[in-house]
Order: C-alpha cells, then structure tokens, then sequence
DNA sequence: TTGATTTATCAAGATTCGTTGATATATGTT
DNA sequence: AACATATATCAACGAATCTTGATAAATCAA
C-alpha cells in the first residue's frame, strides 16, 4: 500500500498559490455565503474594483471560483470541486508517517 | 451560531504561501515519510544546496516544519500542529453556505 | 443613438520571490 | 592547529506579483 503522493506538485502550488493572498481569501469567505456579484464585494471588502477584478481572475484560473453572467453583472461562487480537490491534498500532507530506514543520514 | 471565518487572512495566506510553490510541496512530500536531513533532500530532489535551504526557511518561517540540529546534521521534520491549522483553514473554506438575501445585489 | 453602469484589461511602477554562485558559520576529524 | 563537511546567509539578477489609475468592452436604459 503506497503512501499518498501529492500527485502535481504543479498543480498543487497553484491552488495553493491561488489561496495565498489576503485579498483572495476575504473574497473566499464572502462567497462562502452565497453567489456574489463584484460591485458587492467592492463594498464589502473595501477593495478597488481593478484589485478585485485581478484578484478574481486568479481565483478563477486556479478553478477556486465560478462565474456566471446576468446582465450587466457577473456573479461569482466556489467551485466545490476545488474544495474537494484541496482536501485531497491537505491529505496528502497528513499522510501517516511510516518509519524511516534505520540507518542515519548521509 | 455564526460561520466559521477565516481568523487572520494574513496568517493563512502565509500558511498557504508557504505551500504555493513545487519544491517546497516536494520537500515535504519527503518529510512527511519521516525526520530528514538536508543533504538527504539534496539528493532526492535533485536540487542545489542553497535553494534547499531557502525553501526550508520558508517552511519554517510559517511553522510547517520544524528543525533539530544534531553533530553537523539538521534534520527537518514536519510540523503536526501546522498540519492541524491547515486543516481548520480548510475546513472554514468549506463552511456549508447559507441563503443569501433574496434581493438581487446592488 | 447617447449615456450610464458594471466589469475586464492594460500599462507602469513598486515589491516580493526564486535561483545561483560565493562566502560565512558551525561542527567534527586528524 | 589545519582541514573537511553540512548548512546558512548574502548579493545579484530576472521573473512573478500586486496595486493604481486609465481605458476598453459589454449590457441596459432613455
């Protein structure tokens, strides 16, 4: 039975880097309570709308995020299978340690 | 009973800084198979003396791993506390989502 | 069509990051 | 002491990141 691997370590980094803002992860915790258009995040989070607009696409390219149009505006959730997919790494990291050779370093 | 939020952004994005990058999920995709010295690392990562050592700054900067020197050897190892609070950063991404107010935004 | 609104994109600049090679520090050996 | 080994630190450089203000693109209203 073969230890769990992080599987991309270049994938992972980009979740992992999409995760590696302050910014991002307020917007995270707004969208957590639901589909939010970006004017609303403006005023929430006290943020320029270039800053967030940025910010947005780097969530979106990691897959962090959704959107979905409605007009003029753009609505933006969580995508859950990123969650899912972050759990999954966050368990690779767990993974049990199994003993190391007997023998010291080097 | 209100939603978990992420306490401190700063704190978890330098959590997940920490993680954003190949060679620091391989280092501890390492460690986590147990206590490793660095010259160990060098070995199995293929990667150059100096830039190990600047990668596990980075990790022990935001407490993923820990070090213990021993004769001229040090040997890192990760940090199951570090492990934990990932897990509850996690965890307070994945917060079941509530209804948002009816009304549309703006 | 003209104008307003919402969001995205762009350009410029400041800052941070990651790599490399050289050097410093600590420890152990002879 | 002199030397070897393991690791850390430093300086320099290029690359990536983030912010800001200006402009573009899309949609809707009059």
């Amino acid at each position: 039975m073969k230890g769990i691997t992080v599987r991309s370590p270049a994938r992972a980094a980009e979740l992992f880097h999409a995760l590696a803002d302050p910014t991002r992860l307020e917007i995270l915790d707004e969208l957590k309570e639901g589909e939010c258009c970006v004017c609303e995040l403006t005023d929430r989070l006290q943020a320029g709308q270039s800053r967030l607009s940025f910010h947005l696409k780097v969530l979106k390219g990691a897959g962090m995020i959704v959107d979905r149009r409605e007009g003029r505006w753009m609505y933006y959730s969580v995508n859950a299978e990123a969650l899912a997919e972050l759990d999954d790494l966050v368990d690779s990291l767990k993974q049990a340690k199994r003993a190391r050779r007997a023998t010291g370093c080097c």
